[in-house]
RNA sequence: GGUCCCAUCGUCUAGGGGUUAGGACUCAAGAUUUUCAAUCUUGCAACCGGGGUUCGAAUCCCCGUGGGACCGCCA
């Protein structure tokens, strides 16, 4: 049987963190797998969901190279669920509700300070279906809820094996606004029998849920589905990753200029291992590797540092002229000679542009402290920059090995004090690349008016 | 509070009865550099606690403890 998988985000924010890594678990599976990988946009919710996200979710799984082989759209489907709701209302199991929200949450708070698990009595379950029928034909509001019969759901997960519920404890859910609007573990149980979705892998805060979807999915007589619940993302205090632990979506990381290989590459070691001490991964080779049994059950901390690392790694790797082009957009002037420099001194693209900014500037601005080496004198500072300026002045074919060699010669055995004052009048900062090389692509006559200046702040 | 899940260096993890408990990131030191980066070498650093089972437990079992997720007419 062909093994399918989805992803089913709901398009109510940008694509986060951990849904891209869920997105990337079920896409890395599927292929493994030689199965279908699904996209289903859920946006039953018409107040929350905004096109922008949608198109935010699309194209930065895009970028990440996340390609899907089939698309859907919940609000799009309205009528199939109609006809399961309205099934199930002909069945005897899921009945109209005509409690309103001040009774529900009142009988929320008491049974909560009682101490017991909150839920729904069950109070209009006896309502007739004839009653129900006039009631709406009035006017009057109805939610319909699912009859959760009490028993134990067990459920095998990929990662944590055998899980059970009691859904004695759960009561009645609601699982349509209305006959003609749907809601979350109503909708997703219709679709993924409707769309054979044999894999369900998603995020471990959706554990509660299982159970009431498989009872649905009993109830409706739909095929069987296998799950895997994958752990949460982590901030740094331990809990679910959120808003307030910084950046959460991916476009934030996109904007700050990691590169889609490197975030995938991270996200896959985030909760999952190869088994072996390889740690970088195109996604050929991920598909290749993965494996459920090789995911982690506990929680991961998102670690930037480690993000850092890798993306300095894909960044290192990169050629060139994609380098230079991706740097373009921090820094519009920037050419391959530049960028050349500071390949591997980046841990993301954005840094360019602070990185070689000294290029583009008409006059530097920096401490004239910073051109001593160690303790140097004033006078010592001068010295050394008219011995530079001079030996720059002369050197025939300007290139970088002839100024290295240049002034390699004059510094002898000072070479410190020679080449730092170069170093910080050349870019104003104290790490750079060498001086010999900021000097060849500065030019001759800009290298010396540099000198000049540093000259004239003694 | 109830239900469920989880537990190896600071972080991500390997290891699933006998290991000097391994790797990566971070950090520190050294080599190389005039500096930074990169690279190489070295170092610091962990089995939550208590009981079992066993000749032997990080590993299996139980009980604690700790952490987390979920308890919507959101998904």
């Amino acid at each position: 049987m062909e093994i399918r998988t989805r992803f089913a985000p709901s398009p109510t924010g940008n694509l986060h963190i951990g849904s891209a890594r869920t997105a990337l678990f079920n896409y890395l599976f599927a292929k493994k797998n030689n199965g279908k990988f699904v996209l289903r946009i859920e946006d039953t919710d018409i107040e929350r969901s905004k096109k922008e996200y949608e198109e935010n979710i699309i194209g930065n799984l895009k970028l990440l190279g996340l390609d899907w082989d089939e698309f859907y759209r919940q609000s799009e489907r309205m009528d199939v669920y109609a006809k399961y709701l309205q099934k199930l209302l002909d069945e005897d199991k899921a009945y109209y509700c005509f409690c309103g929200p001040e009774e529900l949450e009142a009988m929320r708070q008491e049974q909560m300070s009682r101490g017991e698990a909150p839920k729904y009595a069950g109070k209009c379950s006896c309502i007739s279906k004839e009653e129900s029928q006039e009631r709406i034909k009035k006017g009057e509001r109805a939610v319909i809820r699912f009859k959760v019969e009490p028993k134990i759901v067990r459920f095998n997960d990929l990662i944590r094996s055998q899980i059970e519920f009691d859904a004695s404890l759960m009561g009645d859910i609601v699982i349509a606004k209305n006959i003609k609007t749907p809601l979350y573990n109503f909708a997703v149980v219709i679709d993924d029998a409707d769309m054979g979705i044999t894999h369900i892998i998603r995020g471990e805060d959706l554990l509660p849920n299982t159970p009431k979807q498989i009872l649905i999915q009993e109830a409706l007589g739909l095929d069987k589905v296998k799950y895997a619940h994958l752990p949460l993302i982590l901030g740094p205090d331990r809990s679910k990753m959120s808003k307030r632990h910084g950046a959460t979506s991916i476009k934030e990381y996109l904007d700050q200029g990691y590169l889609p290989h490197a975030i995938i590459n991270f996200l896959a070691l985030l909760g999952w291992n190869p088994g072996t001490d390889k740690e970088i991964f195109s996604l050929d080779e991920l598909i290749k590797e993965f494996s459920t049994d090789k995911i982690q059950k506990s929680g991961a901390v998102f670690n930037i540092q480690k993000l850092d690392s890798i993306n300095g790694i894909y960044i290192r790797r990169l050629s060139l002229e994609i380098l230079t082009d991706l740097c373009r957009k921090y820094a519009p002037e920037i050419n391959e000679k530049i960028v050349s420099l500071f390949q591997e001194r980046m841990k993301k693209i954005s840094e360019i542009g602070e990185l070689a900014d000294f290029f583009f500037k008409e006059n530097l601005d920096y401490e004239k402290d910073m051109l001593k080496w160690k303790n140097m004198t004033d006078q010592e500072v001068i010295e050394s920059i008219d011995k530079s300026i001079k030996v720059i002045s002369k050197i025939k074919d300007w290139n970088k090995e002839n100024i290295e060699k240049g002034l390699l010669e004059e510094a002898g055995e000072k070479r410190g004090e020679l080449l730092w004052p170069v170093r910080v009048a050349l870019s104003g900062k104290k790490f750079s690349p060498p001086p010999f090389d900021i000097a060849e692509i500065l030019g001759r006559e800009k290298t010396i008016k540099r000198l000049d200046y540093a000259k004239s702040l003694f």
